[in-house]
DNA sequence: ACTATATGCAAGTAACCACTTGCCTATCAA
DNA sequence: TTGATAGGCAAGTGGTTACTTGCATATAGT
């Protein structure tokens, strides 16, 4: 699973964003913002398939402590993309 | 199209690679690089839909001039991935 | 032990993507 | 104009993906 795909669809990059806005987020904690916060009517399931995705990419990175399990965002694979090619203007 | 789908195929990222290596090149010449140096046995109409790709995403430019196409690999879009999200490690 | 909570697994479906094949248009040289 | 070169358009196919539905597992509270 490349870092290119799991970027590939919108929900999962709202993932990443919710995760990188806030760390340590469990399975139906993304599922409630998702929904709330954008509108997103997925099932538990749908994303949680999502999840595996970006944890696949090497994106997210769990934690299962008790019956929870703690998502966790990963930046370093996007480096991965600014190592291959130079990136248009500056970074900030 | 999105920057994250046109990236999401290794033949259009080695395209990216040989055009950011040497700008301006024509479907054939793309076409003759990727069969020699890569052992990619495409068709030129599948390169040529990669293509359409790459440059729907904003990632390739294109100027027509007499019968031939000229491609340039166009970096700025990349950027967009490091407006969103910070690139793990330091870049380059 | 029983119930609710938090998550996992697997099969089915509809849509999408990469690639091919076949034909067509446009430019240049003789 | 004839022929060769450079590229475009469109339909069909096999494989993949996102999502749902249904059922199962594991932990925590009472």
């Amino acid at each position: 699973m490349t870092v290119y795909r799991a970027l590939d669809d919108e929900t999962r990059r709202v993932v990443l964003d919710e995760l990188a806005a806030r760390d340590g987020q469990t399975l139906f904690e993304i599922c409630s913002v998702l929904a709330t916060r954008h509108g997103l009517g997925l099932t538990r399931q749908a994303i949680s398939q999502h999840l595996g995705v970006l944890e696949a990419a090497g994106l997210v990175v769990t934690e299962k402590r008790g019956r929870s399990k703690y998502h966790y965002f990963n930046p370093e694979p996007l480096a991965e993309i600014a190592r291959r090619w130079p990136l248009g203007e500056k970074e900030q």
